[in-house]
DNA sequence: TTGAATGATTCCCG
DNA sequence: CGGGAATCATTCAA
């Protein structure tokens, strides 16, 4: 709602005769969240039971609607001109437009704020009693109707629509950015009228394929749209999301279809369908030879998932032992298998083989030889990879994709079902001292990520170099880098346009020790060799032949970095934590799941990405997040932890720059003192039903594997917020709300979040007392069935 | 227009 | 109540 100032209140003051609105208020409903409006409105009785604020029963209903506005339009619109020319040139004129009711006879002219008038306007969309608000509508000033409010604007439109003038309904959803949240409204109405249309043209009620095709003909502006494609009524993200749970678990556990539920934002019950339909079709594959469905690698991931699993429900354990040697094609080194759950993940499909270690990329970030891996179901993103002659991946995916591998490069794939935006994906190089300017070409691609799912072609830009201190490298997207429940950065498919605005981050580079030449089997651990050494602590992943695996944790399951207090080792697992960093291959936001990210102000920092929900992008600064030289085989050094299993760190000691580049608005993120200031980092929630946090209370964090040493969190808390309905496609800063720091940049979506870490970090030393806040994030999770 | 892909529904069973 | 099987309805692409 906006809110105007006294002075443009004045000047905007509408004036309506007293009579007609007092026929209306008498019926409004109230609005609740208008404040002043609501209370001038409290007179109001209750609004009328269950009046359909419109019409708007799921696809199906079309018919509706067309004898009603005509007539309620042949019935107003004798006094629409009358009542309008009255209102605008002489508002206490005793011309009355009114002609049922209202006994009053006052006519003294009512003010009422831009606010009065949307608090109007909602109540009778609520209460349904759309021809009065068609009269209340024709009672404001023409420049009142231009103003552009958003429920003054949406009643436009559907009054429009229910007087059947569609043409002027288009115009209105065309002309005018609805918020999102008045979308499926919205959208309705632009596709019920165009069924109505049609229908009126060829005098026969439309079939299924004939609304598909009007609506094929007629796509939705993206005023009141947000532009992310569906396939089959689900968002590709969402099924992205089903998918990769099911890749992992053919039978989740209703928690876990809960869960799914709140991240992909479809109803338990078409969670459970799809899992039901896509059990029965795997199952009978020779009835439906879908079998490509299931993701963009079919042979490799059925080959397994039909060998892997059984016909029995088997919940998500934490199997670390299922470490399977298979050989590459090509020149890749054998890659190792691990076993999610019962379901084995084959690399063809989701993971990636690194250093001769296996990057479960379906799900986890993965620390290789000073490197990160960061994948979603859409992406890949490589911060920090050392690629040499050795390490040479390959990335095979059924669609185009780009990635980009060089030394300290960031790799990224974005795979979109729309390839308008991607093309404005862009790789900034930080230009690492020996080494080469890294610069691809498309064809010379080194790196290869198969089944990686893309929903589209991938297109990529030219690479960017940025002058960079210690080789930071950052990625920036134009579409939202997302990260799901697993923890994955996930970069979505980017709508055909800037809609998907709360989404671009850059990343530092991260460089991590070579933890993964650590150890023995069993348990991960890590010994620092400093005194800044931090234990990496995993109880859920396994250390084999020198590989780390990480094993998902249960979805409940608590990730958090804990500062190196420069004590000794915390070795393993619950006890000694206040140095063991956890990663969770795993990590499931919905339900009692907490992502904290710690940070300390020593030369530790924590700094990642924690997700909430399949659009929601949280980012967390990390203080410093230097970490040693991958230069240890038994004893891995990390001086600073991180979040999630999202592992981002910057190698570097001081700010790395970030500069964005090309044709593109970016908005550099270039100083996150602001975050530290306000506590809080900005997250920006497509869906408020999606993910969730539960919010610690106390100093504690309470996880059934681990705990954060009290101390630490006490003081090294950082606590993540989520801006309830900033919507993906929030606009920039202005509207960048709960913000400030949270980089939104042009309509392409575009920002870039460079060196928040880094920046944050110093910020936070300056300040020690405030060292990171801490912000938690509690979803409801009752709000799956939205 | 056709057929495959896919979500939803119904029925049955444990 | 959830899973399996069959089926229907819709979506989508050729």
């Amino acid at each position: 709602m906006s809110s105007a100032s006294p002075a443009d209140k004045l000047a905007s003051t509408v004036e309506i005769k007293q009579e007609n609105v007092m026929e209306i208020l008498s019926e409004a409903s109230k609005v609740p969240q208008e404040g002043a409006a609501a209370g001038a409105l409290a007179a109001a009785p209750p609004p009328p039971p269950a009046a359909a604020p419109f019409p708007m029963e799921h696809a199906g209903a079309a018919e509706e609607g067309a004898a009603d506005p005509v007539l309620l339009h042949t019935e107003l619109l004798a006094r629409t001109h009358h009542a309008a020319a009255a209102a605008a040139s002489s508002p206490s004129s005793s011309s009355s437009s009114s002609s049922s009711s209202s006994s009053s006879s006052s006519q003294t002219p009512l003010a009422f704020s831009p606010d009065h008038v949307a608090c109007v306007c909602e109540a009778l969309q609520q209460g349904g009693n759309l021809d009065r608000l068609a009269r209340f509508l024709w009672s404001l000033p023409p420049s009142d109707l231009l103003r552009g409010n958003e429920s003054l604007m949406k009643a436009r439109a559907l009054v429009a629509f229910h007087q059947g003038i569609y043409a002027e309904l288009y115009s209105i959803l065309e002309s005018h950015n609805f918020d999102s949240a008045n979308h499926p409204l919205l959208q309705e109405l632009w596709y019920k009228a165009r069924y109505t249309e049609a229908e009126r043209a060829r005098g026969r009620p439309l079939g299924a394929v004939d609304k598909y095709r009007l609506r094929r003909k007629y796509p939705l502006p993206r005023t009141i749209w947000d532009g992310e494609e569906t396939v089959y009524c689900f968002k590709e993200k969402s099924r992205n999301a089903l998918k990769e749970l099911y890749k992992q678990n053919r039978y989740p556990s209703p928690a876990e279809k809960r869960n799914l539920a709140k991240i992909t934002g479809l109803s338990l019950t078409q969670v459970s369908n799809w899992f039901k339909n896509r059990r029965q079709r795997d199952r009978n594959p020779s009835e439906t030879q879908s079998k490509s469905e299931s993701d963009g690698n079919p042979s490799t991931e059925d080959e397994s998932s039909k060998g892997q699993e059984d016909l029995s429900p088997h919940p998500l354990s934490n199997s670390s032992d299922g470490v399977t040697s298979l050989s590459l094609p090509g020149h890749m080194e054998p890659v190792y298998m691990q076993q999610l759950g019962n379901t084995k993940i084959a690399l063809s499909s989701s993971g990636v083989l690194l250093n001769g270690n296996l990057v479960p990329a379906s799900t986890s970030p993965v620390f290789l030889n000073g490197s990160s891996f960061l994948q979603g179901p859409n992406g890949v993103i490589l911060n920090g990879l050392s690629v040499g002659a050795s390490q040479t991946v390959t990335l095979n995916s059924p669609k185009t994709t780009s990635s980009v591998v060089s030394n300290g490069v960031s790799i990224t794939d974005i795979l979109s079902s729309s390839s308008e935006d991607v093309k404005d994906f862009k790789i900034l190089q930080a230009s690492v001292p020996n080494t080469a300017a890294a610069t691809f070409s498309p064809g010379n691609i080194p790196v290869s990520f198969p089944g990686l799912i893309p929903s589209a072609e991938v297109k990529r830009e030219s690479t960017q170099t940025v002058a960079s201190q210690d080789g930071g490298s950052v990625v920036t997207f134009t579409a939202p880098v997302q990260i799901n429940q697993y923890g994955i950065v996930q970069i979505p498919n980017s709508g055909t346009n800037g809609q998907l605005l709360n989404g671009s981050i850059g990343f530092s580079s991260l460089q991590l020790p070579p933890v993964s030449v650590a150890a023995s089997q069993g348990n991960v651990s890590v010994n620092p060799s400093t005194t800044d050494g931090g234990t990496f602590t995993s109880d859920s992943s396994t250390v084999q032949q020198g590989k780390v695996f990480f094993s998902p944790l249960t979805p409940s399951a608590v990730v958090y970095t804990v500062p190196n207090s420069g004590q000794a080792v915390g070795s393993v697992k619950q006890e000694g934590l206040e140095r063991s960093l956890v990663f969770s291959q795993l990590m499931p936001v919905g339900q009692n799941t907490q992502l904290n990210v710690n940070m300390s102000s020593e030369n530790i920092s924590g700094g990642g990405l924690q997700s909430l929900a399949s659009s929601l992008v949280n980012v967390t600064p990390s203080h410093n997040f230097s970490l040693t030289p991958p230069t240890l085989l038994n004893a891995a050094e990390l001086s600073s932890g991180i979040s999630e299993s999202q592992p981002m760190s910057s190698p570097v000691t001081s700010t790395s720059t970030v500069i964005s580049i090309s044709n593109t608005n970016y908005a550099t993120l270039q100083n996150c003192s602001l975050i530290t200031s306000q506590d809080l980092l900005s997250i920006s929630t497509a869906q408020p039903a999606l993910g969730e946090i539960v919010s610690t209370t106390g100093d504690r964090v309470s996880h059934p594997s681990a705990q954060v040493h009290p101390d630490f969190v006490r003081e090294h808390r950082l606590v993540l917020q989520a801006v309830p309905d900033v919507k993906e496609n929030f606009l920039p800063n202005s509207e960048s709300k709960s913000t400030g720091n949270l980089m939104m940049l042009d309509t392409k979506s575009k920002y870039v979040m460079s060196n928040m870490v880094d920046t944050v970090c110093e910020e936070l030393e300056t300040d020690k007392k405030e060292l990171a806040k801490l912000q938690t994030v509690q979803m409801d999770e009752d709000m799956q069935d939205l």
